[in-house]
DNA sequence: ATTTTTTTGTACAGATCTGTATTATTTTCC
DNA sequence: GGAAAATAATACAGATCTGTACAAAAAAAT
């Protein structure tokens, strides 16, 4: 008898208002930069009230990073299918939509997941294992991609653009330009070239 | 009259005691998760100590990147002095002076500049304009090889190179794993050969 | 040896943080 | 309408953070 909390698991609009808006505020300011008070003033909404839906801040992180994961394969897939005919046009497309993403987010802060991984240190911490599926589902699309495209050395080249999209995105924000997301771009041009001997 | 702190800003072993130990800090742990207390714990210091020395967090913060960017340049250029002969070798000696860096840093974490640049989400916070000029110089660096190397589009492929070592960088933290920096050397490599035309 | 400077230790102010207690108000349900 | 549940508002506990005050101890200088 440890006397626990209950929580609502409930989803009501009041619990997805608090979601999207940690959601913002944890993606535009960092995870640590925003405390449970600043969530709950620009939810409007008491803290009693976030402290019945979740947890912890914790908690709280845990879901934003899960949350945040569908939505970015959602929107990369809708995105994709829009825009490409096939796998081979699917390598070159997550890099336009990466510069779609800087053009049209508001306030384009990079990857919700590297953000999070470089914050929180501890490689123990258990959102790291969230972090790293995630980032394998990646470079496992482009493994694919590669590999039904009929690329050599299809695993090879998949960690190689993980590398780029991980290294255009980042340069994007510390030079608070597009420019390293369009020579990416370019690069992937080059690449695929390079392993369609 | 504003009544000022006096600073002192003579160079005395305590001073460096208390900068190195920050150093080792902010960089294994982040800049934000470490606090001034932890600082003169370790270093052995009285608060009041530090605060003689440095007038804020801010300016302790500021020096650190000062100071661990000097010490990140002088190691790389020592590093490739010895260990390659031609610029061109200079190119992939960069990726493996990552890697040098990964396996004998007690705990890797990356580059502190992306860290901090990360970290600190305000692209108006004055250390960004440090951060930016750090990663300027790298990528002029690679820019200056590749021409004396002989190599096709310097410029642009000087942006390919950053954004390959940002992300192998990135993405071995992540992982937790050296194999993304060994990925980024072999496309180096095929990067180097379709420049070489 | 004595004065001056530096460093320490402790305490504390004031802000901010996570999380809870409590009571009032509003909404929902029947 | 009236009972039950959800939400709000406020206050607060306890921890932690940056930065300062102040007196004692140690080190350096003369």
């Amino acid at each position: 008898m440890t006397g626990k909390k209950k929580i609502n698991t409930k989803n009501t609009p009041i619990r997805e208002r608090i979601l999207s808006t940690a959601l913002k505020l944890f993606y535009e300011n960092g995870i640590q930069a925003v405390g449970v008070d600043k969530i709950v003033a620009e939810a409007r909404v008491a803290k009693m009230t976030l402290y019945s839906y979740f947890a912890s801040k914790e908690d709280l992180i845990y879901e934003y990073l899960e949350v945040i994961s569908d939505k970015w394969f959602e929107d990369f897939h809708k995105y994709l299918n829009k825009n490409c005919k096939s796998d081979k046009e699917r390598l070159k497309g997550a890099f336009l939509f990466l510069k779609h993403s800087y053009e049209s987010v508001e306030q384009f802060r990079g990857s919700a997941f590297v953000n999070a991984g470089l914050e929180i240190a501890d490689p123990k911490h258990p959102v790291h294992g969230l972090i790293l599926e995630n980032q394998e589902i990646l470079r496992e699309s482009f493994e694919n991609w590669a590999y039904n495209s009929g690329l050599s050395e299809a695993r090879r080249l998949s960690y190689t653009l993980l590398n780029l999209f991980h290294g255009a995105t980042v340069a994007a924000i510390i030079e608070d330009f597009p420019e390293p997301i369009t020579h990416a771009v370019n690069t992937v041009d080059s690449l695929i070239k390079v392993h369609e001997n």
